[in-house]
DNA sequence: CACAATTAAATTGTGTGCAATATAATTTTT
DNA sequence: AAAAATTATATTGCACACAATTTAATTGTG
């Protein structure tokens, strides 16, 4: 077990800052494309899930996009008053939050299709490219998610 | 030119839900450690930049974070509050806010520089996957701020 | 069955992000 | 030099994020 190395203090050399200026330029990125469909950038999100699998509770919700009932409650509540949505106490469970898509939140999934190609073309990068740094993302964010000290 | 090709709307395909989950697991990985500081994560970015190079305007402050007046007076506010900077209207042209680093300030470097090396060690990725990452968002920001649509 | 422990959402409070607007100082133009 | 345009910051309003607490429903235990 060795000490941790200290790095450098620059802004320009860290990481951390790459990440947080690349992700707000993506959200940046779509945010137009979504204006034109009436969603923000985590709602956009929460749609995605419902397009894959409807009929989740807001824990399952949750768990699928890391965000707790204490983002996700008033999110949720902007889609229903949009009428995307609808949220239903479960009678299995009356503790369990039920969100369904309402017809005009499943139509929308037909203007969201082009969006994902749109924004690839900004990229210049190959596919494969893109798919090999969104795995490498994924594999950092699971590290950090995970407080397995040592490693490597 | 040819169009747009359809990619999926699945999300564990889309590279900005893994951006946007990265972003958000290191800033939470960030959180205790900077709680020691008494710092949230972007008042951390703001100290970053300011122990690199002292006196810059809140103009200036933005164009290195980009992050715009809304976003840091308020938080620039409470680092005063906090006793570790100053803000001060310059004399040779009073629309400009000066910010400078108070003692107080400038002493939580030191506490600071264990933190970098800190988190590092939980990527798990050597030195120098860890500057090739970091390369890729950068340009991949890059590509995204700028709107210069045709390019690969 | 009663009651403690657990679980799921909602609520509350603080701190970003960011668009839009306001205010004030400086520069440019006429 | 006065008016118009520009620039820098601050303010306002809305929508996240997230910790902490609250409320209500369910489960586990004796």
């Amino acid at each position: 077990m060795k000490a941790a190395p200290t790095l450098s203090l620059l802004l320009d050399e860290q990481l951390c800052f790459a990440l947080y200026a690349a992700s707000r330029a993506m959200t940046s990125a779509y945010r137009p494309l979504l204006e034109a469909l009436g969603l923000t950038y985590p709602q956009y999100l929460v749609m995605l899930v419902l397009w894959e699998q409807d009929g989740l509770t807001v824990r399952e919700l949750g768990q699928r996009l890391q965000l707790d009932s204490g983002t996700l409650t008033p999110l949720l509540k902007r889609l229903q008053a949009a009428g995307l949505i609808d949220r239903q106490r479960r009678s299995s469970d009356e503790r369990e939050v039920e969100i369904r898509l309402q017809p005009r939140g499943l139509a929308l999934r037909e203007q969201a299709t082009p969006i994902p190609g749109c924004l690839g073309n900004r990229l210049c990068l190959s596919l494969e490219d893109v798919q090999h740094l969104r795995d490498e993302l994924k594999r950092l964010a699971t590290q950090l998610n995970h407080p397995s000290h040592e490693g490597n």
